[in-house]
DNA sequence: ACTCTATTTCGATGTTTAGCTAAATACAAA
DNA sequence: TTTGTATTTAGCTAAACATCGAAATAGAGT
């Protein structure tokens, strides 16, 4: 949890998070939206997945990397419900409150 | 943003903040909580001050510690909005998702 | 085999962090 | 005013981090 947010905590990592929150990307494309250095990049890129936030995968000689939306969701979850709090995500609505099925 | 996540990496910092959770506490009551040294705690403190997730308060010659519920909200409902989730705290019930007043 | 492109590793540099002990400060109480 | 308690600041070390340019690596295509 600490190594989730120790990586959130950059502004350039979260928009990383951002970018592939659209779909898997390469490390090349991503760049493109950043004007820092490629090794820089690459740095990030090893805290995110030292937090295992993304996931790389070769493809070609190019290197995708895809979120892992999954590891978030269980880390702000995990704090949001240590603190009485309560996060929906669309994918996982929560039982209790049902947004389809409405009773007759 | 960043500085409410990067106080948020720290465990000590995030036991802190549950501690806070349930009152305000002085410095030397939350100190009883932790083995590191008072210095320590005392520098944590001031990150989550920076971070404006606590604010302090002198009463004789203690200081109070307060958490900052909103603060913690707008940060962690900020990202949350960002990946298309939504975040539920106690005080602020969604207006869509009702839960009491089941219509008749 | 060579070359081109993409990405990462390496090495250097400056900044930040967590932690400590010891000293300073602030206030209360005697 | 002196004493005692609570908290912070000062000064330090060791480790971690961010960033860069240059070099190394991996694969694709010729």
């Amino acid at each position: 949890m600490s190594l989730v947010f120790k990586a959130l905590s950059d502004p350039t990592r979260r928009r990383v998070l951002e970018l592939l929150k659209s779909g898997p990307m390469s490390a090349g494309e991503l760049a493109g939206h950043f004007t820092v250095a490629k090794p820089t990049l690459s740095a990030h890129f090893a805290v995110l997945r030292e937090a295992r936030l993304i996931t790389s995968e070769k493809s070609g000689n190019s290197v995708i990397y895809q979120i892992q939306m999954s590891v978030l969701e269980e880390a702000l979850l995990g704090f949001a419900q240590a603190f009485g709090w309560q996060l929906n995500t669309p994918e996982t609505p929560t039982p209790e409150t049902p947004i389809k099925a409405p009773r007759p």
